[in-house]
DNA sequence: GTGGCTGCAAATCATTTGCATATAC
DNA sequence: GTATATGCAAATGATTTGCAGCCAC
């Protein structure tokens, strides 16, 4: 089935390679926020002749475009996002986990209001997730 | 007038040396969000004996003191923020200055309600500043 | 006096670049 | 057929690490 990301970039007229559909197909069944590299090291496993490189151009052109997004939660590595959405996340110190947080700020019309023009909102929260409280919690 | 960043220091039984001194009070004297190698460059200046590992290593100790904070807005590189209080930051693609943004979310509290432990709030706006607006009118 | 701090050089790691070849259209 | 994408290797740049000597306390 990869209808459905041929036609995500037919839609935006950029050029079908399979190297494209796998890494739209991987970010679309992986909703774990995942780096260049467990993109680049799981597609290896069934296309050996996968570049870096190619992941590296693959994620550019599909951010450019919008159909993806990049985080950068910790500040050293990207992470992708197959929901080209609006939200946010918050990472958790003890499972590590990338969480999807959905909210809004109301308060953001202030920014607005000093006549900045924003494009783009990164919300990052940090710090321990409702399981991993819930885990220390039943410990004592 | 190094008293100031003697007493910072001082309080969290940290060793007063004059590198952290000198690093203190440049974060202190410039509110422009600096990078390690801007902090680096402007105090070898005065110290030429000055290394970039102690530059490292002194911001790292300040920030695990949170005497100051650092932003990581671009993805590649982090910069250094003397103020220490929960703020966001607005970062102008046009003339690339940081500017503070003093907004709460209040909406906060649904993440909270999930049960999630929030230790880190980082909110990155990115866009066209209110001055660069400006420049762009007047041009037509 | 001693443990932590500084400074130097080398290592690391994500990302970018240059370029030859391959492929989508 | 041609412009664009891929893949490889080398380069880059921020940050980290190892370690010897120095200095704050």
């Amino acid at each position: 089935m990869f209808e459905k990301y041929v036609k995500i970039l037919k839609e935006k007229s950029l050029k079908i390679t399979p190297q494209r559909i796998e890494i739209l197909k991987y970010l679309d069944e992986h909703r774990t926020h995942p780096t260049v590299d467990e993109i680049y090291s799981e597609l290896k496993v069934n296309n050996p002749s996968l570049s870096k490189t190619t992941v590296y151009n693959s994620l550019e052109i599909l951010k450019e475009h919008k159909i993806i997004q990049s985080i950068n939660i910790n500040g050293n590595e990207s992470r992708y996002d197959f929901k080209n959405t609006m939200h946010h996340h918050f990472k958790c110190r003890k499972c590590g986990r990338i969480i999807d947080i959905d909210i809004a700020c109301p308060n953001i019309n202030k920014v607005l209001s000093e006549g900045h023009k924003i494009e783009e909102v990164h919300g990052y929260f940090k710090g321990i997730c409702s399981e991993c409280m819930e885990k220390e919690k039943r410990r004592g």
